[in-house]
Order: C-alpha cells, then sequence, then structure tokens
DNA sequence: TTGACTGTTGTACT
DNA sequence: AAGTACAACAGTCA
C-alpha cells in the first residue's frame, strides 16, 4: 500500500538485496507499465549495475554505474518489490523482472498495472517537471506553512496533493489530521500558527512511525487511527473498540471528502 | 455478483 | 487561475 512509508521499505529492500549485480535482461510482461520504450530500456540498462536509491514521496529513484541514467519507479495503488533466485519461485504479479547475472531476480510487482518504471537521466529535472514538493519527512515548518496557506481547498485534498508536499496518501493524510486534532475539511488557509505546528509534529510523528513499523499499519500503536480501516468490516466482535476514538472513544465519523474515504474523531477533529 | 480500493491524470464545470 | 467533481485506468479481493 505504497504511501511514503512503503516506498521508504522497499527502496531500503532493494538496497539490501539488488545492488551491484550485472543486469543480463529485463522481462516485461505488459509494456504500458513503462514509461520508457522496452527496447530503449533494455539497451540502456543490459550490463549496468544498480549502485544506489533516492527517494521523494512517492517516487522511488534507482541509481545505476552511469550517472545519467536512472530508474524511476511509482508503485501506484498496489506495487511492490520482491528478490526471488529460481524462475520457479517467480512471484505471482511480477510484470517487470531485472534479470541479474548472478541467477538472482528483482521483481515489480504489479497486481493492478497502475504503476510505472522508466527511465530519467536527472531527479531533479524529473521532479520539476512533475512538480513534486517537498518530502513529507524533510519538509520545515515554514515550507509546510506557507504552501498549505496559500490554498484555499479543504486543507485534506491539499494535502493529498503531490505538489504540496510529497508522499501522504489517503490513509496518512487521515492519520496526520487526527493527531494534530484538525479537521480535514477546514480550510487550508484558515488554519492557525498552532495548528500548522501540530500538523508538522504530526508528519514527523506518523511518518517516522509507519517507517519503524515498517509501513505494517495492524502493529502500529494502539493511539492510531489507521486500526479503524483496519477492522473495518471483520466479522470478529471485539472489532467494534476499533470503530471508536482510541482517545476519547467517540465513535469515528465516516464520509467522503475531496471524493476519497475519509475517517475522522468528529468530537476532537472540529471545524474551526 | 457487486462494490470498494492505498494513486494519478485528464476533463469539464464553476 | 483555482477549486471542485468525477471518470478512467485494470485488476484484486471480500
Amino acid at each position: 500500500m505504497p504511501e511514503l512509508p512503503e516506498v521508504e521499505i522497499r527502496r531500503q529492500y532493494l538496497e539490501t538485496s539488488s545492488l551491484y549485480q550485472p543486469i543480463s535482461h529485463i522481462d516485461v510482461e505488459d509494456n504500458k507499465l513503462l514509461t520508457t520504450n522496452y527496447a530503449t530500456l533494455l539497451t540502456t540498462l543490459v550490463d549496468r549495475q544498480f549502485i544506489g536509491t533516492q527517494r521523494v514521496g512517492k517516487n522511488l529513484f534507482v541509481l545505476t554505474d552511469q550517472p545519467d541514467v536512472i530508474v524511476h519507479m511509482h508503485f501506484g495503488m498496489t506495487g511492490d518489490l520482491e528478490y526471488y533466485h529460481n524462475s520457479i519461485n517467480r512471484p505471482r504479479f511480477a510484470r517487470i523482472v531485472f534479470e541479474f547475472e548472478n541467477g538472482f531476480n528483482l521483481g515489480f510487482l504489479c497486481p493492478r498495472k497502475f504503476e510505472r518504471v522508466g527511465l530519467i537521466d536527472d531527479i531533479d529535472t524529473f521532479l520539476q517537471r512533475k512538480k513534486i514538493g517537498k518530502d513529507g519527512l524533510a519538509i520545515t515548518l515554514e515550507e509546510l506553512t506557507e504552501r498549505v496557506r496559500r490554498k484555499k481547498a479543504l486543507i485534506k485534498p491539499v494535502l493529498l496533493d503531490q505538489n504540496v508536499v510529497a508522499g501522504l496518501g489517503n490513509w496518512i493524510v487521515d492519520e496526520v489530521l487526527f493527531q494534530a486534532y484538525i479537521h480535514p475539511e477546514q480550510r487550508a488557509d484558515t488554519l492557525a500558527d498552532e495548528q500548522m505546528s501540530q500538523l508538522h509534529d504530526a508528519f514527523r510523528f506518523v511518518l517516522e512511525t509507519a517507517i519503524r513499523y515498517e509501513a505494517t499499519y495492524r502493529d502500529f500503536p494502539i493511539g492510531f487511527l489507521i486500526h479503524v480501516r483496519e477492522w473495518d468490516d471483520s466479522p470478529y466482535d471485539d472489532v467494534e473498540a476499533h470503530k471508536f476514538c482510541p482517545r476519547c472513544k467517540t465513535r469515528i465519523e465516516r464520509s467522503v471528502i475531496g471524493g476519497r474515504t475519509t475517517f475522522y474523531c468528529p468530537e476532537e477533529q472540529v471545524l474551526l
């Protein structure tokens, strides 16, 4: 479920599994998953090695031993990585496979085909072209305040906008707003200094916690709103407890804001 | 069988 | 210009 923390986990995974192994071939099941012509991808990357990684928001960049050859990966809603040895072990949905000379493979799993892989020659140029904002873990309070306050839209859609700040997705925006005691429908330009400060603190808290738990939501601390989603449709009785605010026990509200399913505590996240 | 879905992009309307 | 709403993408899963 690739929001910033999941992409960070995938970055670490690629970094520890797939560097310094010459690429012998790349198998692509569906060219629609590529943002670069398949023949170009092949001739450019065969005999190259991955030498490092970088992440900005939900974008993963894989550096190669040729400085102007960089692989860009976007995981869409369901993308994942799996490093495996024998082709018999090829994971389900490994629709793009980087085959290394040592017999190992890095599979890019694309269950829904919303994922994308392609070549770029410069990260900054790419980020500028796509207007990607500062990473959620790197943005300062001042930058966040400036970017949020010049928007009149609801705070939730604003935080979801990758041009404002990069890396937050639907689940994390809800969590961040919950931790910051801010209603998802408050107008972005009406946030007080104290709210901006709470918001910025919540960014770090939620993102760092998520990464620490390797983005496995069910392991998150009990004070996290995320659990109302996790067991929303569970058949078990004790699930009811998860439908209430972990702090004040009010029933969590579910609605659609900015076209996305939204959970919030109507008692603590008051509309100002 | 139906509906919902973590993301992004484009279009159309206001 | 900026905000809003919505569909489309293509598949899985409950």
